[in-house]
DNA sequence: CGTCTATTTGAATGTACTCAAAAGCGGTGG
DNA sequence: CCACCGCTTTTGAGTACATTCAAATAGACG
């Protein structure tokens, strides 16, 4: 059964019944992405809402001196997109690349919109997803703001444990804003500290 | 009628009937608050969304160095609330205060719940609410990676042109995430710049 | 193996911070 | 209405955290 993670995901905010499954599970497509294919680029419209069940995927953005700037990483049962670009229906500035071969469910905005028409519940499902984003999201503002680099890295350590091992470092070092070159020093004087 | 700026910015994404008006408005608190007065203080456990009509809030957190940082303003139209808190019910790290006098209107969480039950459509504007705030968030975690504080300053004089006149400095070079010296340096080369 | 990318190391530099002090500004009370 | 107080803003000098550029080393993959 390939949507017992989704499924799973969902039942953790809303409860639904067996026929309202098939019709969620009816609006899904699954697929498969090879390491390094994108699922999105600058300049595209971002047209689905993508849920990871094996694999990790990361969304990143390129600035003007071409630099890339993770802007999360989506290890299985996370949801990622390009949410101003999915919102909107305008371009959007978010890559999303796959950092090793993944397995991921698309739900197109589409069907995600027929959704919310159908099954209400899902309104509060997006809501409740959306909130904790949120919340993640300007925590990480305040992390940026008041903490070291070192500390920064801590955290991401604790909060994402089974990221740490198979991430490149130069990732994690995008993700919490510095360069690699300071990530790698940095983790020295970490290691010769303990 | 205290509540016409609110309904109108519900009006936005949802259409409500004159009953439902009725029920929403019903469900509201109008309270004022003097300049440096605290809505919210760390430790507390957020019960209240707010909206403001008049004047203007910021919502910032303090460091264990005691230095302050802004996540946000609430000028009229504006939402704030401790997401985090309030979400969860447990005590939070976001201080509210009024950065001048200002007249607001409170949802409580208790009724912000009910509200759902009874006017589902209310899921409905929160998510996009919700939406709309994780993609300004999002946005400002990339601009603090990619951008100078300068070019951050920029952004934020375009964005919030009305609040640049009446914020105290402080608070700007707060939001933007600089120390106010340095903000003070900034704009001076700035000047002498155009 | 060889190539490509990731990581490390080194040296010089820059952006922004800290601490200290002076100047400006706004409100309040005599 | 002015004087004073507290807070904000400016200015100065020294410093630190993190970057840039360059090159060497190490890993991963075909």
């Amino acid at each position: 059964m390939p949507f017992t993670l989704i499924l799973n995901n969902i039942s953790r905010y809303i409860q639904l019944s067996e026929i309202e499954k098939k019709i969620f599970t009816g609006y899904l497509e699954a697929k498969t992405v090879k390491k390094k294919q994108l699922l999105l680029t600058e300049g595209e419209i971002c047209k689905y809402s993508t849920f990871v069940t094996a694999g990790c995927l990361r969304g990143y953005t390129v600035d003007k001196g071409g630099v890339e700037h993770v802007l999360g990483f989506a290890p299985p049962d996370w949801w990622i997109a390009d949410m101003y670009s999915l919102i909107t229906q305008k371009p959007g500035t978010l890559y999303i690349e796959a950092l090793e071969d993944s397995d991921v469910i698309l739900l197109s905005k589409i069907n995600q919109e027929k959704l919310y028409l159908e099954i209400p519940k899902f309104e509060r499902f997006f809501r409740i997803l959306t909130e904790k984003s949120l919340v993640a999201n300007q925590q990480r503002i305040v992390d940026n703001m008041s903490l070291t680099a070192e500390e920064r890295y801590s955290i991401f350590c604790k909060r994402y444990p089974t990221l740490i091992d198979h991430l490149p470092h130069k990732q994690i070092a995008s993700y919490i804003g510095v360069t690699p070159e300071f990530f790698s020093r940095m983790r020295s004087e970490m290691l010769k500290k303990k």
